[in-house]
DNA sequence: GTTAAAAGCAAGCGCACGCTTTCATAAAAA
DNA sequence: TTTTTATGAAAGCGTGCGCTTGCTTTTAAC
């Protein structure tokens, strides 16, 4: 990818994220990317090609697969804060927003599969640890896909609250967050 | 309001819900209202003005306000999930989709104080009902705050990924849901 | 039955969109 | 040096946008 194309995607990710991608012109791209609107046309196929390219860029994707959430201890407290953090570690609020940016109806179709992909890893690989943990003896049985969504709603709410609302809606750290609730959780499956 | 204005406000948020605002066309509107394009401009000023007078109704705003928790039977299982249900029962998928489509640049700034009241209910009517509940002395000290992001998360996380991905990704009926995670917030809590 | 209000119809305005073309320029490769 | 490659500048294409106009038709109140 050479510099110029790579300034391309950077200044229409960035653009998308902040008015979605309709509100977003070409001109607006080239602008921002300090490029020749033509140069857009000759690097890309459309528009569209554009964030097709970037969506599928590692800067531009937030990598939540299955095995990030491996580097369990069998220890439940610590284990449920390792999956929230790792989460919120990837999905930040410029994700969270570049996201919603995305939801357009030309471009919903090919990328909606991707970003499933993230939730769907969270609680997949969290349904499996506590099966496991329950097959350990560490933990009673439950309806583990219950659990899970609510695990997992819980780090999602917090981040996409951030995200959307900012300093406006959230006063508790991420920090203090994440502690308290897996506390709560933790409680609740003990 | 007259009814051919209804209908044109109740076709332009219907596709705002289902495409977001910048890609709702007049021409769409007018057509999903079964009127001419130049009735929209008798009865309403521009594009923006039809959604402005949209939000605004009671059939298209979600009115969740404190006094919809008022309700409490003091006892605390029951009325987390009266506190979840009366979300859920307002904040349906429909308006979720909608609230995202609403995010354009023309139009987010004087939607967002309208949006971001209905979280905040939550909170803080959740918060008060939780520092209540010690003075009874039915629960013991907590980080009320934390607590109720964290209990509101659960309800929001849940809609939203409903809204988003419909069955795709939620496999957990919302009663089943709603109970579990009630269960675990108070096993957490007492 | 007359009148006035509400709505349709069709054309089109000015504009901004995504995208293209032509030609000039400059750096890099041969 | 010559040639190739990458980019800029500027004009403009066709299209669809939000919105308007002029006029006709329907609806309904009086």
């Amino acid at each position: 990818m050479d510099e110029t194309s790579q300034k391309i995607i950077d200044a229409a990710m960035a653009l998308i994220r902040d008015k979605g991608y309709s509100a977003t012109t070409t001109k607006d791209i080239a602008r921002e990317a300090g490029v020749n609107e033509c140069t857009l046309f000759r690097k890309f196929q459309s528009k569209k090609d554009i964030v097709v390219h970037g969506v599928s860029q590692e800067r531009w994707r937030a990598d939540v697969t299955p095995e990030l959430f491996a580097k369990v201890q069998w220890e439940l407290e610590p284990d449920l804060e390792m999956f929230m953090n790792t989460y919120m570690d990837r999905i930040t609020p410029d994700f969270v927003n570049m996201s919603v940016g995305l939801r357009a109806p030309q471009l919903y179709k090919e990328i909606l599969p991707l970003i499933m992909k993230m939730p769907k890893a969270f609680v997949s690989s969290l349904t499996e640890y506590l099966k496991k943990m329950e097959e350990l003896g560490k933990i009673g049985h439950h309806d583990y896909e219950s659990l899970a969504m609510s695990i997992f709603s819980s780090a999602f709410g917090y981040t996409f609250l951030k995200a959307a609302f900012e300093e406006r809606m959230i006063y508790v750290s991420r920090e203090d967050y994440v502690r308290s609730s897996v506390q709560m959780f933790v409680k609740g499956i003990l």
